[in-house]
DNA sequence: ATTGGCACTCAATACGGGTGAGTGCTAGCG
DNA sequence: CGCTAGCACTCACCCGTATTGAGTGCCAAT
C-alpha cells in the first residue's frame, strides 16, 4: 500500500520528469519540493513506487520514471487541475470566433489547439450515423450532369455530381427528384443505402440509366457521411518529442495519416460524460503508440457527440493538456449551440 | 570542362550515394561500375568535378557527395528514362479507376504516388482562378437556414450554409436566387466578389439583413474556391529519410501542413510544358528545405493545369521517381479528360 | 594520358581510467 | 517505529589516447 506522502512523491516525480525529461532522483525531489525529509526517506518511499510498479529505474543505479501506471494514478488523483490562462482565453475566443464555416471551424479548432499544447491535435467530425436525411435536391448543371444534394437533419450538408450521359429535361429532373425523396426522406442515413435497391424500377426504360446513376451517387454520398472524419494538426510537433518515442516516430505518423487507428482509439476512450478521458501507453491496444497517450473530450454539435483531443508522447503536461483540452471542447460546444 | 568520363564518374556517384547513403570512394567506383582505367584515374576525374562544384568532400579524406548542382546536371542530362513497370502501371489503373469522386480521386493519387515512389507525394487541386461562376442555387433547408450552392463552368461545385436569422419563404428565395445570379453569374469567380458590393440595396428593408448574410456567405464561398488545396500522403516516409535531412524534419514536417509553402514552391517549378520539373536543394529560396527536393509534374482537369508532384530528400533516386510522377500525371490526365 | 606507389588526413572505433549521480542497506537516533 | 546518516556499490557518461582504415593528393614511371 501507497502511503499518502508517497503519492507526493509519485506526482514529484511525474511532474519533474515531465519537466526535465531526465529520470529523477531521490536528492533532485528534496531540493525541488520541499518535503522536510532527507533523501534517505524519500528512497524508501521510491522502493514502495517501484514495487507498486509505478516507477522504474531505467538501469540499475539511475533515477526513477514514471511507468503508464504511474501517469495513470497521476492523471485520476493526483493531477491538480489549473485554470487556464487569460491569455489562452483570448486565443481561443479570437480564433474560433473568426470563423463561419462549420468544416472550417473544426479545422480551426485542430489547428488552436495543437498550438496551445503543442501536441497533434486531433478533432472528430460529428457522425451522421443517427442523423436522417431531410431531404434530396436535384440541380441541373449542363454539360450532361446533374448536382445531387444531400440535406441532413442536423443540418449537414454535402453533395456530389451525377454523370448522366445525356442531358436531362427540367420535368424529368422533378420526377428524379420527387421519386429520390419518396424514397429516403426520413430515413436514417443507415437505412437509406438499402432503401434505394429498387429506386429505378419505377421509371420509363428511357430514364433508367440516369436513375441508376442517381442510385449509385446518393448510396456514395450516404456511405461518405457515415464514415466518420478527422481534422489533424501539428503532426510537426512531433519532431520536437521525438526522443520521447525512442526515435522511431512512423507509427505515429502513419496513424495519424491512416485515421482508422485514431478514430478506433478514440472510440474505445472510456469518457465519463463530460471529462476529458485519457489513454496512456501500453493501455490501449495499437501497439506502434506504446510511447504515446491519446486525451480527449467531447462536444456536441446538433445533437452529435464527437470528440476533440490531442495525442502525444506518453510523457507529456497532463495537467496543462488537460486544461487546453477542456476549454477547447467546452468553448466549441458552446459556439456551437449558441 | 569535364569531360564524357567525368560525366560518366557524376552518374555513377549520383547513382552509388543515392543507393549507398555513404560518400562514394574511387575505389568502390572502379569495382562496380566497369570504367577500364584505376581508381587513380578516377580520382582526377573527381578532382576537376569537385573543382566545377558538382561534387563535393564531406571532410578531407572522404569520398564524394553530389552537391546540387550535381544532381542538377544529373536530372538533366545523366538520367536514363526508366520505363514503368507492369506491376506498377497495374496498381495506378486499379487503384485509380475505382473512384468516381473528383476529390476522392487526387486524394487516391496522392496516396498512390506516396506508395510508389515512397516519398511524400503532393497532389494540387485545379484551380478556380480563371473559372467562371455559371450559377449559384439556393435551398432552403429548415431552421432558418438556406443553402449556397455555387457551381462554376467547369463543373466543380461547393456549397455553404446561411444563418439567416429567421424563415424565408419560396417566394423571397426565389428573389434571393434571382437577384444574385444577376450579380455573379457569367463572372469569373476573381471578379465575383466585388461584384457583391452593392447586393443588399436592392432588397427591401425587410431582407437586407439576410442580404447581407447571404452577400458574405457567397463572398466566402467564392474566396475558399480560388484559393489552392492540396492533398498530402506519406508524411511518415520521412522518418525513413530521417537521416537525409540531418535529422531536422521539423521544416519540412511544418511546411507540409502549412501548405502555402509547399503551393508557392509548385507554382514556382519551370515546367516545360509536359515535362517533369524539379527544383533541387538550394535551388529553391525556402531556407528549411534545403535538403529537400519537390519534383512535379502537371495533369489537365477541365481545361484547367494543376500540379502532381512528390518531396523528398535531395538525395532520392531520380529516375525512377521521375518515371513514377510521369506515369501518374499522365494516367490522372487520361482518366479526367475521357 | 594513365597508373602504381606513397605519405598524409581524419572519422570512426575501441580502450580505460575517472567522475558523479543515484541506489540499497544497515546501524543508530529521537 | 519512523527517520536519518553513512557507506559501499553500480553504472552511465565523459575524456583522453591509440588504432584502424577508407580515401585523398601528388609524383615519378610507364
Amino acid at each position: 500500500m501507497v502511503s499518502q506522502r508517497g503519492l507526493d512523491v509519485l506526482r514529484a516525480i511525474v511532474q519533474d520528469y515531465v519537466e526535465s525529461r531526465e529520470p529523477v532522483g531521490s536528492k533532485s525531489i528534496v531540493d525541488r519540493h520541499n518535503f522536510g525529509v532527507s533523501p534517505a526517506t524519500i528512497r524508501n518511499e521510491m522502493a514502495l513506487l517501484e514495487e507498486e510498479n509505478l516507477i522504474a529505474a531505467p538501469h540499475t543505479s539511475s533515477g526513477r520514471v514514471p511507468t503508464d501506471k504511474g501517469y495513470r494514478l497521476f492523471v485520476d488523483h493526483l493531477a491538480e487541475t489549473k485554470s487556464i490562462s487569460s491569455a489562452q482565453r483570448q486565443a481561443i475566443e479570437k480564433f474560433l470566433d473568426e470563423s463561419h464555416d462549420f468544416d472550417d471551424l473544426l479545422r480551426r479548432t485542430s489547428r488552436l489547439l495543437s498550438q496551445l499544447t503543442r501536441q497533434v491535435a486531433v478533432v472528430e467530425f460529428p457522425s451522421l450515423g443517427a442523423a436522417k436525411v431531410k431531404r434530396i435536391e436535384m440541380v441541373n448543371v449542363g454539360n450532361e450532369r446533374l448536382l445531387c444534394v444531400l440535406i441532413t437533419d442536423n443540418g449537414r450538408v454535402d453533395q456530389r455530381l451525377v454523370e448522366c450521359g445525356r442531358d436531362v429535361d427540367e420535368a424529368e429532373l422533378a420526377e428524379f427528384t420527387l421519386r429520390a425523396n419518396g424514397f429516403v426522406s426520413g430515413r436514417p442515413l443507415s437505412e437509406a443505402q438499402s432503401a434505394l435497391t429498387s429506386f429505378e424500377r419505377e421509371f420509363d426504360p428511357h430514364s433508367v440509366p440516369v436513375a441508376k446513376a442517381i442510385a449509385v451517387v446518393i448510396s456514395d454520398l450516404v456511405a461518405a457521411n457515415r464514415t466518420q472524419k478527422l481534422a489533424v494538426s501539428g503532426a510537426a510537433n512531433l519532431v520536437r518529442t521525438e526522443e520521447d518515442f525512442s526515435g522511431n516516430l512512423y507509427p505515429v505518423l502513419d496513424a495519424i495519416e491512416e485515421q482508422v487507428v485514431l478514430l478506433k482509439l478514440m472510440s474505445e476512450l472510456v469518457h465519463d460524460s463530460s471529462e476529458i478521458a485519457v489513454s496512456i501507453g501500453s493501455e490501449h491496444e495499437e501497439t506502434g503508440l506504446r510511447a504515446a497517450s491519446l486525451m480527449a473530450g467531447s462536444y456536441s454539435s446538433a445533437g452529435e457527440n464527437a470528440m476533440v483531443g490531442i495525442l502525444g508522447p506518453t510523457r507529456m503536461d497532463y495537467s496543462a493538456n488537460m486544461t487546453a483540452v477542456r476549454a477547447v471542447s467546452r468553448y466549441l460546444s458552446r459556439l456551437l449551440n449558441s
